[in-house]
DNA sequence: CGGTTCCTTGACGCATATCAATCTGTGTGG
DNA sequence: CCACACAGATTGATATGCGTCAAGGAACCG
């Protein structure tokens, strides 16, 4: 059952890009005519052919993105976490939702109906910048996910998302934690659970251990082998000696 | 060298989206600080790691925008026509450009500097709202592509491909023109040349024949197989009794 | 302690990449 | 007009890497 004034449950202040710079009235456009909604863990909330009728801000809990064959074969789009949206895009598609969205654990979704964003768009000029940043930005992971399945080895798909965890979770830390189901993670990377598993252990020699969900550099350049151009303009070693992006062959 | 004044030489007025709707005002702003360029075929536009100064938009001839691995390995995106932009969501993403550009053929751009673009969105909604419908329609262009390479063979890719094309050049005709060079949409499709080679003889005993760059559809329904839902519902043919989407097995 | 779920490991087969040769169409120069 | 050269496409033979199938192990939970 929706719960009323979102104004009040949520914490938009910060961490939340959508509604950042955002003026008093026009976030309160938003909000007043939100609702949040429960969902729990394994739960479909948009089907591939449905209508969207809300644009999705998660508050808690995570949520995979994926378009499925009728062969039941899933290709993982995103897999997000609180603060993030999802169906932003779709929104202004057109036509009925080309992709499926599940809860991946247990999650608290802000809704937003779409017709609101659509009007509000036309005349709040820092909410349509705010969305064609976010979109943007998934296009990005997009382009890059595609490149990795495209031209890349298991073993260098592993690494690289690998090393995107890495300046998520802080450069400076040796440890990082997979924050997925391995399987999950497998799909994201356009392989089957087995390759994932055999990825595992090749890339042990290359200097990253791996024991249950916990990721253990040997050294603090042991991932830059997997590194692009992209990635390397982001990441605080870019510059240093030991910087080569692409190095890896 | 750059020619001036565009707002001459440049037909705005139909099948341009970007523009669609401007205001007499606005779509000035935009054009008189614009200017149109010619490139040769197989030249460079935008490299990966370029700051990107301009959106562009094709007024004649073709380009391609892709990924490609210090190897030399290259994962194309999009092949582009006359009327479409691009570079139109790599302005917003913050960063250097993520991905490359370059002529399929002698090609003529318009050039609209970014910070035109960016100023601008924040004041006329009807822009931000193009970009928004373009941008997204990428976006699903990008998640069918993504899907397609990791979920399908390399068959029913180029089924879907051909199905495409069929209706976007009128679902009336029972022939095709494939627009761009075989190895070219190879790569699109996430295959090698010869995989490529070898699908068109097998889908040649599914009623699609193809001589050169002419594909002829033995009978209208010849393509439903490689349909899904998404695709279904923008089809003349939806809901008659032979429309079965995903019906391929 | 038994059951479930997820992950790992091994053996095997197949589909696509790779390598190499031939063919086709196109354009060029004699 | 023909001969040649070239790029792109096709075809064939081979290899290899990932998927598949099946079994075993490890952590979690009742």
């Amino acid at each position: 059952m929706p719960e009323k004034t979102p104004s009040q449950s949520v914490d938009t202040n910060t961490s939340v890009p959508l509604f950042q710079g955002l003026t008093e009235d026009n976030l309160q456009n938003l909000l007043s005519n939100s609702t949040v909604r429960s969902i729990e863990q394994g739960r479909e909330i948009v089907q591939q052919g449905d209508e969207v009728k809300y644009l999705y801000c998660i508050v808690e809990g995570s949520i995979k993105t994926l378009r499925s064959s009728p062969e039941g074969e899933e290709a993982t789009i995103r897999m997000l976490k609180a603060g993030e949206t999802f169906m932003d895009a779709v929104i202004f598609m057109g036509g009925t939702s080309p992709i499926r969205a599940t809860a991946l654990k247990p999650s608290k979704l802000l809704m937003v109906p779409a017709h609101i964003i659509r009007q509000q768009v036309l005349r709040d000029g820092q909410l349509a910048n705010n969305l064609l940043h976010i979109i943007t930005r998934h296009q990005k992971d997009a382009w890059q996910q595609l490149d990795s399945i495209v031209t890349k080895t298991p073993v260098a798909r592993l690494g690289y998302y690998f090393l995107k965890l890495h300046m998520e979770q802080g450069a400076d830390s040796m440890d990082i934690e997979l924050p997925f189901q391995k399987s999950i993670i497998a799909n994201y990377l356009g392989m089957k659970p087995e390759t994932f598993s055999r990825a595992l252990k090749k890339i042990k020699d290359m200097g990253i251990d791996v024991n249950q969900d916990h990721i253990t550099l040997r050294d603090a350049y042991a991932l830059c082998h997997f590194c692009d151009t992209d990635t390397a303009f982001s990441c605080p070693k870019h510059g240093t000696p030991e910087c080569k992006p692409g190095g890896c062959s």
